[in-house]
RNA sequence: GCCCUCGUGGUGAAAUGGCAAACACGGUAGGUUUAGGACCUACUGCCGAAAGGUUUGGAGGUUCAAGUCCUCCCGAGGGCACCA
């Protein structure tokens, strides 16, 4: 009986549904929380739940991060691994407008087909500490979140220039646009003046650039964060006007060309451009620019449009008489929103050809010949060099120059040392309905007042007509029941905020909130969070480098200065990894080259499935699915379990041994760096090594299913309780290896003559030096090569080559 | 324009500066099978009958030895961008 059980074939859907079954049963990726000795917390970007269903693209992400899990979970470690829905926000809502439902329906549709699924790839996602961005539950704390915020001064609202979506008619943050598109739909954004609610993040830029230098993330990232910070070191100089007593602060990182300004140029929108006396001329130029749209800008193609403000500001440095210019050119969100224009600026020289000013060399490289084309203006030099014609500072190199002109500015009062970055603050509300309400009431006596903790969740009402409107407000802003409220201050009438929060609120903290998931008094536990965070391994796309990945870390930062908690980086390893794509080219539903999981789960099994994902190459480059090489892991799949099968299980083989020991060695080191494509193909080495052999022990059987299981959570599983075991083999001890072993008693020693292989022979491991030369220049082959000529030098690499120079 | 990553067989890809193409897919031949599929064995970068030569986007360089390090160029992908 036992017998014919044991010859069956491989059926992956009974045995993944059996194993599913029983590991519900026993809640199998349970950890508990609390009593807990080797936390680690084992962390992956929760999905959008707003798609049709669980995408490849996800199960590949999820995939490599849960083999992460697993494998720490094999090495001893108590793995939490959650997963939640991000379901609030415009993805969400978007799905919903297409599929005519409403948002919470759809939700909830969405989230029961992803849960379906996300269960059938074998993941030990613990299913009791799950979090749903759209629950009162959660977003509740999301407002609490915001209250924190606003009472340290880091939340506020302001009037400015924003960049709003024609198409999702809401107001983005600086992050959300890209190439002045909307990062959503790639609309054209527009710039509007309107208040909005923004969070400080800039009060954090340096704080979040530093720490970079402090954190195990993938360099790639690091890089793009960096860049978005944009840290930029330079000076600003204060102008004086000429006969006036006000004076224009201008930023620049190149001092040292100050002494060649000829004009000084003004952003548009630059206060100082208002408080001028109103010339017809100017007013007209600032109204057109500001109605100009990103799209009639770039159709100028970046052609420079000006108009004198008619008035002159005076250089400190030699009390030259500067025209000042009103520009597009220069931006107001950057620096000071001035600038000075000078010969050694590519746009400043384009700009003064264009308007007839007059330019000045004053830095010139050393080369005579190209010196001469500088000093004439035929060439625009941008780079660091020696100056001329620059008063007491001519003969100075640039870099000495930027250090002396700032120490005589800061000497006289006229300018100072100043870093810029390009990070902005963060505007987070959004005229959208989808998300959590901004917890904010207004009232005619009191002003602004903050929603008491105690009243919240501030909840989102069921809106019929939740489409966005159009206008500069919320659906929200149309549900008198919502608006009408009471102050809590005076008890008199007040209107509530209509607009809601970005969805990159809600899961900038959502890691925070795992661990304490089911937890109704607090947003986290204290003494859980100290446990379980920082994260210890978190995997990811790198499309949120800037996004998700800045603001999580900045909201992180802030709890830890509000004293919640006791740490400033929330994760402290990240790796991004790379994208899948479909012969050669991105999958996406345009392009009708969508791949359902589903149907490979269901022809092969998620253990096929998931091993093929990680074997198209390394997790960090994305892989290419062309389909076709699935079948080869089917094949592999089915070749471990007829092994498993086999009847011989006997004393062990010494050569197998070694190859035993050298392949935990490789899987080991290749787990660790992510490198599963690799482990894979060593184990399939392996695999094939067992199969061919005459007998294999019960070791080395062991051994291949306890490796293969990150990779086959089901199948191994099956063998493994197929083999007489009682316990899980997702709770055995990874094997070790035994480095005496590892090296075969054997080796290949290649012979080289001039660097080119001529023969390659067997040799022991340990050969020494001198054996080598001997062996190498009896060889037959060697000495044809060799033709009678003496070496000049032999070249002797322990456990590899011997290389013989003629 | 600036910054980052990457260019290797028919395909996905391997390779601490030390035998280029591991592991797979596909292909060819053979075996097995009532047939198909599945499975098993051998071969499979290119030129060559063989000996041998040759090959990692291109051109140089360093080195006993370069896919790997350096310089320039070409191409692909990504990020930033009138950023002073």
């Amino acid at each position: 009986m036992r017998k014919i059980k044991r010859m069956k074939e491989y059926n992956p859907k009974e045995i993944e549904a059996k194993r599913r079954r029983i590991w519900d049963q026993k809640k199998a990726w349970r950890v508990d929380l609390k009593k807990a000795t080797k936390p680690y917390y084992n962390l992956m970007m929760f999905p959008y739940p707003s798609a049709e269903g669980l995408h490849i693209g996800n199960m590949y992400a999820f995939t490599g991060s849960d083999i992460y899990g697993r494998f720490q979970r094999l090495r001893g470690n108590d793995v939490f691994e959650p997963m939640g829905f991000d379901s609030f926000g415009i993805h969400s809502e978007n799905f919903a407008i297409k599929q005519g439902t409403h948002p919470k329906e759809q939700t909830a549709k969405s989230i029961k087909h992803f849960t379906e699924q996300l269960k059938s790839m074998g993941a030990l996602f613990d299913w009791e500490h799950s979090v749903t961005t759209s629950e009162p539950e959660y977003y509740k704390w999301t407002q609490w979140l915001f209250l924190q915020l606003y009472k340290a001064g880091l939340a506020y609202r302001a009037k400015a220039p924003v960049d709003w979506c024609p198409s999702c008619k809401t107001v983005l943050a600086d992050e959300q646009v890209i190439q002045r598109k909307c990062e959503r739909c790639g609309t054209e954004v527009i710039q509007r003046g309107m208040e909005q609610w923004f969070f400080r993040i800039t009060k954090y830029a340096d704080r979040l650039l530093k720490n970079l230098d402090t954190i195990d993330w993938s360099e790639r990232t690091k890089t793009v964060q960096r860049n978005w910070i944009g840290k930029t070191e330079g000076a600003t100089i204060i102008f004086a006007l000429e006969n006036s007593k006000q004076t224009i602060e201008v930023f620049t990182t190149r001092p040292d060309t100050l002494y060649g300004a000829t004009f000084v140029v003004l952003a548009p929108e630059h206060p100082f451009v208002s408080s001028l006396p109103h010339s017809k001329e100017i007013h007209e130029y600032v109204e057109k620019t500001k109605q100009k749209t990103e799209l009639e800008r770039k159709a100028e193609g970046k052609e420079k449009t000006a108009v004198f403000s008619g008035l002159y500001a005076i250089n400190p440095l030699n009390n030259e008489k500067l025209p000042i210019w009103i520009a597009d050119y220069a931006l107001m969100g950057y620096g000071t929103g001035a600038l000075f224009g000078d010969a050694h600026d590519e746009r400043d020289v384009e700009f003064a050809k264009k308007y007839n000013i007059p330019l000045k060399t004053t830095v010139v490289t050393g080369d005579k010949e190209k010196d001469k084309k500088i000093l004439n203006l035929e060439e625009c030099f941008t780079g660091y060099g020696t100056l001329v014609d620059s008063g007491p500072f001519t003969g100075l190199s640039s870099k000495e120059a930027i250090i002396k002109v700032i120490e005589w500015l800061v000497a006289k009062k006229r300018g100072s040392k100043r870093t810029t970055y390009h990070l902005r603050d963060w505007l987070i509300s959004r005229q959208r309905y989808w998300g959590p309400p901004i917890p904010i009431i207004y009232c005619d006596k009191c002003g602004t007042v903050p929603v008491s903790e105690k009243n919240l969740p501030v909840k989102l009402p069921n809106v019929k007509d939740f489409r966005p409107t159009g206008t500069d407000k919320s659906p929200l802003a149309t549900v008198a029941s919502f608006v009408n409220t009471k102050c809590p201050n005076c008890k008199g009438k007040a209107r509530r905020e209509t607009d809601v929060s970005d969805t990159f609120l809600d899961s900038a903290w959502y890691f925070l909130r795992y661990p304490s998931a089911n937890d109704k008094k607090q947003a986290f536990d204290k003494s859980l969070t100290k446990k379980w965070l920082p994260v210890n391994m978190y995997i990811g796309g790198q499309e949120h480098a800037v996004l998700h990945l800045l603001y999580a870390r900045f909201i992180t930062m802030v709890l830890r200065d509000l004293k919640f908690t006791e740490f400033q980086e929330p994760f402290a390893k990240f790796r991004a990894h790379g994208l899948l794509i479909r012969d050669g080219k991105k999958i996406s539903k345009s392009r009708g080259n969508v791949i359902n999981p589903d149907e490979y789960i269901e022809k092969y099994g998620a253990d096929t499935v998931r091993t093929y994902l990680m074997f198209l190459g390394p997790l960090s480059e994305g892989g290419d699915w062309n389909g076709k090489g699935i079948i080869g892991i089917y094949r592999f799949l089915n070749r471990v379990w007829a092994l498993a099968q086999k009847t011989k299980i006997a004393e062990q083989d010494s050569k197998l041994e070694t190859l035993r020991h050298r392949t935990i060695k490789k899987v080991t080191e290749d787990m660790e760096n992510l490198r599963y494509n690799t482990a894979i193909a060593a184990l399939m080495e392996y695999s094939n090594a067992l199969s061919q052999a005459d007998s294999i022990s019960k070791e080395q059987i062991k051994t291949l299913l306890i490796l293969l299981a990150p990779f086959m959570p089901f199948v191994t599983e099956e063998l493994w309780q197929q083999l007489g075991n009682k316990e899980s083999v997702h709770d055995q001890k990874w094997p070790t290896y035994n480095p005496a072993l590892v090296q075969e008693e054997m080796m290949r020693l290649v012979l080289q003559v001039n660097g080119k292989v001529r023969d390659v022979v067997g040799a022991p491991t340990g050969i020494t030096e001198e054996e080598a030369k001997k062996l190498a220049l009896s060889n037959i082959q060697i000495q044809k090569w060799l033709a009678g000529k003496d070496p000049k030098r032999i070249i002797f690499v322990p456990k590899r080559l011997i290389n013989i120079v003629i």
